[in-house]
DNA sequence: CTCATTCATTTGAGCGTTCCAACCCGTCGC
DNA sequence: GCGACGGGTTGGAACGCTCAAATGAATGAG
């Protein structure tokens, strides 16, 4: 009668089967009410759980899901990684499932990981992230049909080299970019710089498409488009040196970026202009950031926040679906675009000059 | 034939015994040097991999060890965590072990996540981060014979209020600002502030004391010693505040900072100052920060760098030992304290005016 | 009154592994 | 020539659970 409780002790104390009890836990509806209250008194009472590997080696399910740990590459821009991280585990739980971590040096790595962690562990599900063009992961995992979620879009036109449609959460960067736009323009800003990353990266493209979209829908001439668009790499050093060049020859009044990186340092400019770095009055020019850092709370960065515990939580909830084995369910619902909101802070409080 | 290879299916094909394939995997050396050749080549053949739950419903046994994934309080002091988790997942992977991870809101919850992860999922050991005062977390795992070690050394002294010896893995923070005391020491510097947080934090005060040590070694007066030690919250904008107080009053040539945030707006400050915050020449004084996050690197910051490869090894070393049962090791072996590096960068490179 | 039908529950088997006791066979000591 | 020994191997049982099929007890239709 000591040691962890099983199935058996329950079911002796109850004077029930193990199936019985068994059926309280999974399958409450094929129980009498009376059985039931009873079972589940016993159950509470000597504290019993299931045994998670039995379970697993009877059902072939682990409700574990698995997700890569990528070396972090960029510290600003990681922490969105991090708290999406945090997010998920958190809604895994909540739904009885939890998260497996594992790491890899590349692709190739990655998926031999994938085969590991599937024939040892069983893990249902994975979760990816930082999709990318002609990846093999997701060609890997749909021919194995091993659900999965990507967080992120797949860059790669549908149908290219033989990547498969599949389930994926993202963030509408355009959206945001966009919103930043607007709020600039509200504020009476015209001359809106986009500081950027080179052209090929899809979410580079996506964030610049929003500031483009809502630049012409203002009205905004091609030719003063192009003088007000620049792309750099990631990066404080280079927001500045973008910020600076700007500011010389083309003299917008308000920046949006791509990253909060690069409005870092494109607001270190701005401000050291001031000889003030630390929030203070209305600088020079105006700023917005993108992904809502913990570094862009502290040095009063305006930002556009990606809705991270939503998008675990759908990115779940699409995982699920999947594992609930309605395998007929249309494409379209696989597909989940969020919007992020712009939180406003002083770096775009100043008015353009008249 | 088809489906996953089992124990059985190698035994066939080997024309030995299920336990006889076991014993090739587990315990070779039972097993006669031409029979374990012939069992190795058909493994290999048919790509046999155990199957995890069995195993562990045997062996009660899970090869997987769980951690708390706190909320990010700080994104630029998160960076650590985030390092440290990385760098932990892979050398557990090295060792044959899985990191899952879990979330809880404080102590108590966390206390019955153990509950549960030990009960369904038999995890076989955890790590703790952020250990603190009067930690419920440690006795409730030393209570119920968990192996875990903590990342962090227990700040109570030693048997307060039934707080057990555990093992656990520390940097030496005092080391490092000691260190980074002595680098400017070398620069000629004598003036040299620290930009601590408030008495009560055991990080905190540790890294304190290592400055306290180097300046009293160099013979500082206790009066001015008094001058140049600050303490305030964490973060940027504090940061900046106790700078600009310093350099009105007290006029250091130097300072060392407990963390990168509270650099970062010693440093804005200073090159506010010179109107240039991205990395140019020497400033008016020298910084060093603390935990050599990636912003630090971004803005070419000097900063005392922990080893957190090294310790995610030594953790995962104290675990194992306990998972193998030698429970008579002597305790002297379970405190780990990794001594940190400093990276010197620009904002270091300064020498004192004369 | 009998037989099919439904509902609630039980029984036996098996998931893939390792533990345990037994077994076989050759060698050694007496 | 027989028992003791030990290296190498084997078969049965068990870990805790759920599946599939069987059982028993009520209910209703013919």
């Amino acid at each position: 009668m000591d040691g962890r409780p099983t199935l058996e002790t329950v079911a002796q104390r109850a004077a029930v089967s193990r199936q019985t009890v068994s059926n309280v836990l999974n399958s409450p509806h094929l129980v009498r009410q009376e059985t039931l209250e009873r079972v589940r008194a016993v159950i509470d009472e000597v504290g019993y759980r299931p045994h998670g590997a039995a379970r697993q080696l009877r059902t072939r399910r682990s409700r574990v899901i698995g997700l890569r740990l990528e070396r972090t590459v960029d510290g600003i821009n990681g922490a969105v990684l991090d708290r999406f991280l945090h997010a998920l585990t958190e809604q895994a739980q909540l739904r009885g499932y939890r998260v497996m971590l594992f790491t890899a040096h590349d692709d190739a790595a990655e998926i031999g990981q994938y085969g590991e962690l599937l024939d040892v562990l069983e893990l249902d599900a994975f979760v990816l992230t930082s999709t990318h063009s002609g990846d093999p992961r997701t060609a890997w995992l749909c021919e194995h049909d091993v659900p999965f979620v990507t967080f992120g879009r797949p860059w790669d036109p549908p149908g290219t080299d033989g990547q498969p449609d599949h389930p994926w959460v993202d963030v509408d960067g355009a959206a945001g970019t966009r919103a930043a736009v607007e709020h600039l323009q509200d504020a009476g800003h015209t001359e809106i710089a986009f500081v950027g990353w080179p052209a090929g990266s899809g979410v580079g493209d996506d964030r610049r498409a929003g500031w483009l979209r809502a630049m012409r829908a203002a009205g905004v001439p091609q030719h003063r488009l192009d003088a007000l668009d620049v792309a750099t790499e990631d990066g404080i050093a280079e927001g500045a040196v973008a910020a600076r060049r700007l500011l010389e020859h083309v003299r917008p009044t308000a920046f949006v970026c791509a990253s909060d990186s690069l409005a870092l340092g494109v607001l270190a400019t701005l401000r050291s202009a001031d000889g003030d770095l630390i929030a203070s009055g209305p600088a020079q020019a105006a700023v917005v950031g993108f992904d809502d850092t913990p570094v862009a709370r502290a040095v009063g960065l305006s930002s556009v926040a990606q809705p991270l515990t939503e998008a675990a939580g759908r990115a779940l909830d699409l995982l699920l679906q999947q594992l609930s084995g309605s395998s007929g369910a249309p494409t379209r619902d696989h597909h989940v675009l969020l919007a992020p909101s712009l939180v406003v802070r002083e770096s775009s409080a100043s008015a353009p000059p008249t």
